[in-house]
DNA sequence: TTAGAGTAGATGCAAACGCATAAGTCACTA
DNA sequence: TAGTGACTTATGCGTTTGCATCTACTCTAA
């Protein structure tokens, strides 16, 4: 077992139990995890998001992110347009509803994180991020 | 927005952009990606594990992997047998077959694993599984 | 020894998922 | 400018998931 496959199974490890103790918080109301996580995505953009952009970013099939997107509309959270300058594309947004029902649901979660991380020093929080930066980047 | 907030967001994408990646893979064979996680993590250990033990290292519902378990066994990858000491309980383990199929897609998967974090020096690494095993043992 | 609280795993059911593929659009080339 | 292959999103369909709940067993203490 060489140290890179270690560093990746540890990963996963804080990953699952970070995940179900977040997922475990009383912070969801009306969304589920992966629902806020396409609202936070396209929170933090200011110009639309294409599909395919927000594809990369969420750990859904596209499928199964197009049907998500299907209720997020119909339930009011999202606008989605036909992109003007490509025709099979659409442009997804935030809704002023879907932006407040993010805030409302990220003020408690993020300091959910911050606690569960608070365990780190300053200097592991830049290591770690840092890390994983690198991570994310070399892969796209 | 925190270190805290932003590491664990750089966390997430590592993990997303990654797990997409190696899911991309054409290594599976039989099994899903989150079939393999838990014949992997019963290939570590010797004794035979509980359901909930196992639960926690898989990011699975209690009875998504309860079902799992079911298909798994049905297909002859698991043993689950009554545990003799708690009658509530199960013990399950690999069969023989299961034990090679793990072994099979494994070889392969860990050389993904190598390449992937190829980029990270050995201090890098050493760091990562630092900081990650310090947040997943902080939180059971 | 037994009542009550707690824990382990299974099951009914509606919702969500992934795979395969369709339908529409783009871009390049002959 | 018609043809071909790539790209973007949507849809059919069988499988898997999560929530709520159930059954069965254990543990504690009166």
């Amino acid at each position: 077992m060489t140290r890179a496959n270690e560093a990746w199974e540890s990963l996963m490890k804080a990953y699952a139990v970070l995940m179900k103790q977040f997922n475990a918080e009383d912070v969801w109301g009306e969304l589920t995890m992966r629902e806020y996580d396409v609202l936070y995505q396209l929170s933090k953009c200011d110009s639309p998001l294409r599909m395919s952009e927000l594809n990369r970013h969420v750990l859904l099939s596209q499928p199964a992110l197009s049907r998500m997107v299907d209720r997020l509309v119909e339930r009011g959270y999202l606008d989605r347009c036909p992109d003007p300058g490509d025709r099979r594309g659409v442009r997804l947004s935030l809704t002023p509803a879907g932006r407040e029902t993010q805030r409302a649901i990220g003020r408690p979660h993020a300091r959910s994180v911050t606690r569960a991380l608070s365990v780190l020093t300053p200097e592991e929080l830049e290591q770690l991020a840092a890390i994983t930066g690198k991570l994310s980047q070399s892969e796209e």
